[in-house]
Order: structure tokens, then sequence, then C-alpha cells
DNA sequence: CAAGCGCATTAGAATCATTCTAATTTGCTG
DNA sequence: CAGCAAATTAGAATGATTCTAATGCGCTTG
């Protein structure tokens, strides 16, 4: 780390669209989370969640890296992952996954939720649901419907353990020679 | 393309789970697509269209370019992805994203329905619901109960255009010199 | 059957996000 | 201030996918 990264400067991030109120609760939970876990909450790692409790387009890490780069241009983008996979470990964040152009992540909403991804500008958005409106039955018009979008697709994937690999590692529990995972995880 | 594959070997493929007619209804089904784009049913894309209907388990390409290369030794992994691209388009085969590892295709069910998971094995299953079991409402518990996993997470995500890019699309629509596309398309 | 045309196919290179590695820096703590 | 563990770095490695520039193949037409 150089001289320059020393002290952080005075730019400004763009304020949270949330509001201050929810904007401090949440990095503080967050902050709180890292420390639980015993890592250390670096000047860097402290510009990481600010930029991604600010941004509401569910940066990259490409992006992410941009913003912190801002404030401390010495910092490497294997920083960027490198907390990024702390904060997935601990639930902080949610990492949404695409394999044609980069991974998304929502530190705001850290539990699993719908998202409204648009095709063209690859915006990613939180779904809020409105279970008040009329709705028609089928989910992608009921969707289209309520956010102006033109829905074509719903991706509804259920992430878990099967019976097979719940069995085998309840049979491995009780040996010591666990063997190692792999996988989706 | 070498001598040995000019004349299709004749080991058998596994069976297909879901019985010969239904297996016979859907081959035609995609070829009859291909026909209709216009683009040519080799060997090996009949091939490939037959192992593809003939797993269970959502291959991979790599896994598709294994069996394809059981019965021609001499196929190419571009010529797999080159024409699951093709199916891709015609909305023959349901292509689900990862980004930690290699893509995977349906080529049983090409409308988007939800998959299970398996975060150990990567075993990636249709999922029928059952409307008619008692259900708790939480949908991660109501799916564990139904299947016997242990779900721990669902990705629900709504593709489509968004307004802005709706109204935009419109307005280069008019004008001869559209602008290009990008994105999750 | 020969010529010619266009799609299909190939091997290998290129790409790009992500992960790994090995070395260096930093910030404690005693 | 020495020692140490965690953080950070640049750059290399990885791996799925796409691209490229040939070559091959099967058709049609004469």
């Amino acid at each position: 780390m150089l001289k320059a990264d020393r002290k952080p400067p005075q730019a400004q991030t763009a304020s949270p669209p949330h509001g201050e109120a929810w904007f401090g609760s949440r990095l503080s939970e967050m902050q709180d989370a890292l420390r639980d876990k015993g890592v250390a909450i670096t000047r860097k790692r402290a510009k990481l969640l600010e930029v991604l409790l600010s941004s509401d387009r569910h940066p990259s890490a490409a992006e992410i890296h941009q913003g912190v780069r801002a404030f401390y241009p010495e910092t490497s983008l294997a920083t960027i992952y490198n907390t990024l996979d702390i904060l997935k470990e601990t639930g902080q964040v949610l990492e949404i996954e695409f394999s044609a152009s980069a991974n998304r992540y929502d530190g705001r909403i850290p539990d699993s939720h719908p998202h409204l991804i648009c095709v063209k500008c690859e915006k990613v958005e939180d779904m809020d649901d409105d279970p008040e409106a009329p709705a028609p039955s089928d989910p992608l018009d009921r969707v289209s419907q309520a956010t102006g979008y033109h829905i074509t697709r719903l991706r509804a994937d259920y992430y878990g353990t099967c019976p097979a690999c719940l069995s085998a590692s309840r049979a491995a529990a009780s040996r010591p020679d666990a063997p190692p995972e792999r996988g989706y995880a």
C-alpha cells in the first residue's frame, strides 16, 4: 500500500437512495458481521461496503473496484473478491450469478428475493411484491403489469442438498475422514 | 471429418426415462425447429439431440460433447456450442447459467420452469409442482417437504426489458440506424 | 459426373471473469 | 521496536465460452 492511501480523501460517494438512517444501520450490521468473524475492517473494506450500499444497481466486482479505487487508487481486484467472499460467507451479500457477464452483488437485501433483470441494459433491480394489486395468474404477466417491464422469462431455481447427498453426509458425519465437498454451494 | 465418422456405429445410447413415445415426438419437434430455421440436421447434430434428450441430468456442453464423441470421435466442442446456440435461438433448449461451473442444458422442457439444484453433487432436476399436497407457506419449506431436499435458497429472477429500454427501442424502431444491443438476452 | 457454392466442422487461439500464488506491507501486541 | 498474523498486491493460472481462419462435405445444377 502506498503513501497516497494512508489518509482517506474527502470526496463524497453518492448518497444512498434509502436514506441516511437505513444506510447507517445496514452498514453497522455488515461491519458487525465482519468483526464477529474476526476479520479486520480496513479502510478499503469499509469503502467497499460504502460503495456496495450506495449503489442501487447491484454492482459487479469490477464496478465496486472502480468505486473503491476512486478513493484508494492502489486497490487490487483481488481485495474486492476476497472481501466479497467473506461477505458471502457471513450472509451479508447476495451474489447474483451470470455466466455470460460478471456476477452482481446485492448488499442491501442479502436474503434471497426476486430480481428484475433487463436483458438490454443489464440493470438489475429488486422486485417488491405488491400483494394488493389485481393480478393475472400468469406470473410473467403479473410482474410485467406490476413493473412496466416486458418480462419474457422467469428463472426459479431452488438450491439445497438432495436426499442422496443428505444421507451421504449424515453417514460421513460419524467418520473422521469426511470426504471433501464440491459444487454450487 | 474423418472416414471413421461417415457411418454411425451401432452402440446404443441409454434409453430415455420418459418412454419411447415421448422421446420420439420431442425429438421430431426439435428437428422440425431446426429444419424450419433452415439449418441442416447432420449426424452429429442428430446425435447431440439424442444425447440431450436421453440424459435426465441437464448435461453441460462438455458432457454432451463426450456423449457425441462416443459415436463420432472427431467431434469438436465448437460444434456442440454452435448447435446449442441454434437450439437456444429456436427456443428448443433452456440454458441454466452458472458462473462458478459450466452451464447446463435442458432440452426436455424448454419452457422456463423451476429446478432443484443440489449444491453438493451438482445434480439439476426439474421440479414438478404438486398443488394438492398440504403446503407450508414458506416456499423453502414447501419445496423441502415436497422433494426431500434440504432447500436453503430460492433464486427467482425475472428477465425482460425495462421501461427505459422499451421506449428507447420503440424510438429506435422508427429510425434506420438502430443502435446495437447488448446484455443478458 | 464435374464444378461450384454455402453451410458445417475443426483446431487452436483469444477472451474474460474469477481464483490462485508468492511476495510484500500493514498494523498490532508484547 | 521485534515479531507475527492478517491484508494486500501484481501477475500468473484457470476454465468455460467464443472467435477465427482454414478445410470439408453434401447439394444442386449443368
